[in-house]
DNA sequence: GCCGCGCGTTGATCGAGGTCAAGGACGAGG
DNA sequence: CCTCGTCCTTGACCTCGATCAACGCGCGGC
């Protein structure tokens, strides 16, 4: 699905290696660099830091987020395999983004990307930036106007179509996690999955894996 | 402040004319096209509409957003003199955007700019979503872990941030308008606005008027 | 001046979701 | 196998903001 290869380097360290964004398209971004394991949980960077590199996923995912002063936090995306991260405008970096779990990530230089005075790549730039607007957008919406069980009910729906139809749906992330993604509790989410199950409309193997019974009633909760 | 200039053309009609979005740096947007005028609550275009044309505020001010099934409406985004909106990358609109006041925008057609494989200009282009995607992401931190009292506070500092420092900030939007964008209600906003008055944050001089009396213990909120 | 209407404010009550607290499931390590 | 620790679930209760309702204010038309 997501078209990338890795040459037959050293999984460890710095073999060269190549990656294509989202997508087969003429717009993704071709990443070359080398490849680097995170482990669960572990920092990419941090709000603030030097934004001197751009990322791709091989494989794992990730949650890029900020926290308030108080310690609330905010999860603004979960990164999944073949989605590229890191591109800023500025220098310093606008939020901070961790491995989920395990992750193989393929590392290269920004400024060679950004800086290039490349139309095609500044284009495809562009177009990935407006992708990120749009999902944000559609976050906004989520947040300022949906109910909980809508939240939970899209989230579970926008996620089994970015990872693609198996009969199951595995969670990278933890409760606290999808909690702090959609501005819910834990309890909160905790709670709307077990009545979710209880109206049939999924199934839960595990707390991590999810079968999704009746995805048309799902969608209906989403406009 | 915001760099613009309006060619001795007629206000009401297809007079040329020159814009140049956000700031006076390198990276803005310059428009030239039409000036054209737009009434108070007018839909500048419908979300779905084809994406044929971008825009630029020369006077007035704009709403950006999208209403669920049931009526529920979501405000993206407040549009000022100097901003430039209508980016979409498909081939159609992803949010409807109205007037908020009687304004005056200059539109030119989209293909021009964005087809065009300027390399600076597609760079600009990426600066611009990227500085929208900056401002939808802090809208989702507002939303998903603010509480109203912050909410509110947040966005009349932001506000004033933009529209500059008189002494007074002329809010160009209702109640209405700041609880869609703010995901409260009308009476959470009006009842906020009040108590920040009876603590001696704010002064409501009618209700398109406000002085910020402490700014700081207003900023106190935002993090 | 007076009326009507749209918008804003205020009050009373309700409820969705948060908070606090107590178990339960499950994997890692001894 | 047992223990420990982490994450998840469930229950009881509470609170913030929504809802429902009434009223006020300001402005335009007559």
């Amino acid at each position: 699905m997501h078209a990338y290869s890795i040459s037959p380097g050293q999984p460890t360290g710095d073999g060269a290696s190549i990656f294509a964004g989202r997508g087969s398209d003429a717009k993704s971004i071709r990443l070359v660099g080398v490849t680097r394991p995170y482990t669960q949980g572990q920092e990419i960077y941090g709000e603030g830091a030097r934004a001197d590199h751009v990322y791709g996923i091989i494989s794992g995912a990730v949650r890029t987020y900020r926290v308030l002063a108080d310690g609330r936090r905010q999860i603004f995306s979960f990164g999944l395999p073949g989605d590229v991260f890191g591109f800023d405008t500025g220098p310093e970096r606008g939020m901070s983004v961790e491995a989920l779990g395990d992750s193989m990530l393929v590392v290269t230089r920004r400024a060679t990307l950004v800086d290039g005075g490349d139309a095609a790549l500044s284009h495809s730039l562009w177009r990935l930036a407006a992708d990120d607007l749009r999902r944000s957008q559609d976050h906004v919406l989520t947040l300022g106007r949906r109910t909980a069980r809508e939240r939970v009910a899209h989230f579970l729906n926008t996620l089994a179509a970015r990872l693609g139809g198996g009969p199951f749906l595995d969670l990278p992330m933890s409760r606290q996690d999808i909690a702090d993604y959609l501005g819910l509790t834990i309890e909160t989410v905790s709670r709307t999955l077990t009545q979710f199950q209880i109206d049939g409309l999924i199934r839960l193997d595990g707390c991590r894996r999810v079968a999704l019974c009746r995805p048309r009633a799902l969608i209906a909760f989403c406009d």
